[in-house]
DNA sequence: TAGTGGTCTAGACCACACA
DNA sequence: GTGTGGTCTAGACCACTAC
């Protein structure tokens, strides 16, 4: 038994999805579904609230609830996380630091744009022996002195960052680029093979705590993005 | 003056993304907050159900709402539209076409898994002369089939598409490659440049509409996600 | 079993935007 | 003015589940 608001909801969702009602279409007013549905204004209000949370209408006082037009902007992106998703897949995981040093931030990769003191780690993400992807990541000390007590060999820095220190806001730059010689000897591919670039920076109540960048493999790892088929 | 539901919704979301309250932390129940903001149970609730349709908090009968934690997969993408970000910016925006032929999908990329007769179409996008982006794409006739007599040159065929046929659902596949002979003449850079690859698939009520595939320069474009920071 | 959220009602007044 | 959504109330009963 689904709640009356949330099948309503659906039954418009998929009117709209499924393309009967087209961008700048009128729904019916809220009075109207109280007498379809048989409902109070309050679970009609709910339904449709809910649609325009969402994106999938517009609502105007006076002049009524409109079918928005999609919007490609704004698709959500899943971030796969590297170590759950290739246990997943049957295969063995591990994480192969390479450096590791307290150093300050402007001895590091200057895209990572961070600022003072860090721990800056180098390594390799590694699926059934072989490598996967190459990250090089930067620790604020500041924000996390506790991090030099860490060992990072079974796991990576980023799952003992997961465990140990909370995030609330996170940005994930995606570029191509071409690998240096360091990066293509730790991943044992040539020279300026094209790799995707992710760097994600997060925040904990505005103050930066790590910048990561990990290159990926150009033809062995793809990101996916979408929008709608919410169902 | 703002809603009162919003007040309190704001008001916790604060508490959440400032750290103050940690994951796992328990929120007050809703008849505390009933007492806390001198409202209604609705008005607290609604608020609250915002906060768990957006992920930021879970809630469970009889245990209570907690503060969630973050989920670092499931950010938002955003993805711009070239012409109008090349327009914004102060540039001149062209589109030129290379090919156009109308065949069968067999004979298109088949990176772009489309079906059945389709238009095909090969072009670069311009920005004050310097190309910007190649694009390949393929439209399904059985789709679109009034899409024969559009003119491509001063328009993409995108925005023809965009202006013209609606879509309900999208997806698009993030990869990096290293750029063809042909493509890379197309964009006047060197062989084997590093590439961002957007495959991009949209449907109509499930019918296959349009697929392309769109390679930027790696150096020169970078696609950004974000969680938080909704304010 | 009892505390908590999930849902719903039948009203009410208000704010806005179009006529 | 008038029609539409925006918000809010003061209850009610139900469903789940941790205790």
């Amino acid at each position: 038994m689904t709640a009356l608001h949330e099948r309503i909801r659906r039954d418009i969702e998929s009117r709209i999805l499924s393309g009967e009602m087209m961008p700048g279409d009128r729904l019916p007013i809220e009075h109207d579904l109280m007498a379809e549905y048989g409902c109070s204004r309050m679970t009609v209000n709910k339904a449709i609230s809910a649609l325009a949370a969402a994106g999938l209408v517009n609502r105007k006082r006076k002049a009524g609830t409109f079918v928005a037009a999609p919007k490609a902007h704004a698709m959500v992106l899943d971030i796969p996380d590297l170590a759950h998703e290739i246990q997943e897949s049957g295969q063995k995981y591990r994480y192969r630091l390479l450096h590791r040093e307290i150093c300050n931030a402007g001895k590091v990769d200057s895209s990572l744009e961070i600022e003072g003191d860090v721990l800056w780690t180098v390594g390799v993400h590694i699926a059934d022996g072989k490598p996967f992807a190459h990250e090089s990541r930067a620790v604020s000390l500041t924000a996390v002195p506790e991090i030099d007590d860490a060992v990072f060999d079974p796991d990576s820095p980023g799952t003992w960052l997961l465990k140990h220190v909370p995030w609330t806001e996170a940005e994930t730059a995606i570029s191509a680029t071409a690998v240096s010689d360091r990066e293509a000897r730790a991943l044992g591919v040539a020279d300026n093979t094209a790799c995707l670039s992710l760097i994600r920076r997060t925040w904990r109540s505005g103050e930066h705590i790590t910048a990561v960048r990990q290159l990926f493999l150009g033809d062995s790892y793809t990101l996916v993005a979408r929008f709608g088929a919410s169902a």
